[in-house]
DNA sequence: TTGTAGGCGTTATCAC
DNA sequence: GTGATAACGCCTACAA
């Protein structure tokens, strides 16, 4: 990392177009009352130039930053890079900038990650999920730093959410499968440590099979990362015991694939022996044989309606507290009916 | 957004460690010319008020703000998101924070984008492909901002890549396809406007099958968007004709795996009647069947060297402007030898 | 409509 | 080893 080493400032464009600081400063900033003429030679001075203004300064100066931030997990997975993607694009048009940082699945990493983007200006928060470290929160409300919880739908007081009820998605998830006439479950999730959301979808998943008769203990739940690999070896894991499952429900599409391949390498029929369930509805549920059948999250539209969360004025802002979105079954080829 | 509703500063950890602000300063910056007992003082003090340090203001006295921007087409493809990914990483090793944008593969876009980011204080640049607006090159220069370009080999002066041939990676496509005894071509690119890593990647392909005796002319060259259904339309179309390709070069693997999808769907089979060719090695290429065979994108790789690259210091990097990253050739089963 | 002057929170340069 | 003091570049009363 250099010093910066730049060059002009506003006093020079402001001797080139023969007038004081402020003027340029009020031109710069749209300043109505200032003469067609001045503003019209200040333009010019500060395009040929190439004057570009200093936004630490302008920042001390007017506690402006136009700086947002933001906290995933991790860009290597689509379901947040995508949500990342359409909010930067959100922000940009309005020409505010993303400070982006990931926690990598946890909080105690993910508090610092906050700390250090609040140190660097981020006047509003992205986060992802519900759990987070009681001190990062507590941050936020001492500086008074405006939140949104993605991902989720449990809101805090000061913060706000949108996302969607992971618990009522396993539920859904758990009465599909149901009614399809499965009574034999089993579960591919994603790590539940720091991950309210993945815990979430188990809770409600279980839950739902509870209410149907299914005891708790008879559901087989395996954890793994969210990769192809890890989603293989969970359903070799699975069904390396004597009774089989004859649906799966797994935590993310990515788990769901790396499922249905092991079915296809170990000559397991899907759906006909075993149906899978997936989550997220990435590009790639239409990319295995059987397509996916899975939750489709609102990744692009969370992302976009956090932006315009974060970016509305303090007394828009503090009446919106939460926006459930929902969550919608995509049924495709890889669920079928219980064989009998 | 919102005015900054701050409040303690480094003047009220002075205040409450009974010194004045220059010490305060001193040992936040771990000054070694401390004493040990004042020291304690001010760090519990800080603690205690739970100070976090204006950055605008720093970067304003210290000409330094520890930020490094980016400008990729997207996140919303996973070969950027990956490399993105380990940027961050690497960054937030040192504690320096990413300022992050997209440009949707418009050079003009993303000139705006890098004036945004310099003017937010981004001290270094990150930087896609070669083919850039002469303004954002010029802008970066008159300012003395280092930046790297990725996904490229060819180095402004100023500027240095890290990053692979796309003409040679090409080349090698097309040689490893004629040495299968494939002598019928067609190419699905991306889209080629703006975007010189697919433009590369054509050039080679073609070049190397002249090379050989297959008139450029005699090849199709399809471009598209670069999703899963746009690579089988694209595939749909090459084989409307009355001549088809026994080998399809494909630009990105989310391409070829729309081309497998087509061919699966329509009983072509692959590899036995086509061959196709992937690029960039993501996680999907494991996923159709056959598995793609494919050109590995170091993506992790550019994501960090590149951060490494930018945190070097002025003079170190002022002599290494180029590191050309092995493309490597990834066999799978959807190439095979030409049919008979 | 335009200019002058003061200060945003921090760090660097002096003194002591 | 510690403290006063003056900037860093900009914005905004206030004055003219």
């Amino acid at each position: 990392m250099t010093t910066r080493a730049d060059g002009t400032k506003l006093i020079d464009v402001a001797r080139l177009a023969a007038c004081s600081p402020a003027t340029v400063s009020r031109v710069l900033n749209d300043n109505p009352s200032v003469g067609v003429e001045v503003r019209e030679r200040v333009l010019r001075a500060a395009a040929e130039l190439g004057y570009v203004p200093n936004g630490s300064a302008r920042a001390l100066r007017s506690m402006q930053t136009r700086l947002v931030g933001a906290v995933i997990p991790t860009l290597d997975h689509a379901i947040y890079a995508t949500m990342v993607d359409s909010l930067q694009a959100r922000l940009s048009e309005k020409h505010v900038s993303l400070i982006l940082s990931t926690s990598m699945y946890d909080i105690d990493f993910e508090f610092e990650q906050v700390r250090l983007l609040i140190e660097r200006g981020a006047e509003a928060l992205i986060l992802v999920g519900a759990r987070h470290n009681p001190k990062t929160i507590a941050l936020l409300n001492q500086r008074h730093i405006p939140y949104v919880l993605t991902y989720t739908f449990t809101a805090d007081r000061p913060g706000a959410a949108i996302g969607f009820d992971n618990e009522k998605a396993g539920r859904t998830g758990a009465r599909f499968l149901l009614d399809l006439g499965h009574r034999r479950f089993a579960m591919i999730a994603g790590i539940t440590h720091d991950n309210d959301r993945a815990a979430g979808r188990v809770i409600g998943f279980l839950d739902e099979l509870a209410k149907a008769g299914i005891a708790r203990e008879s559901v087989p739940v395996v954890e793994g990362v969210y990769n192809i690999s890890a989603g293989a070896a969970a359903m070799k894991t699975l069904f390396s015991g004597a009774e089989h499952p004859t649906a799966v429900f797994c935590g993310s599409d990515i788990l769901a694939a790396g499922a249905v391949k092991y079915c296809t390498e170990s000559g397991l029929k899907v759906p006909d022996a075993v149906s899978i369930l997936g989550f997220d509805n990435l590009e790639i549920a239409e990319l295995t044989s059987p397509e996916l059948t899975t939750l489709e999250v609102p990744a692009r539209e969370m992302g976009r309606l956090a932006a315009d969360h974060v970016m509305l004025s303090t007394m828009q802002r503090r009446h919106i507290h939460q926006r459930e979105l929902s969550i919608r079954l995509v049924v495709r080829g890889s669920t079928g009916t219980a064989p009998t």
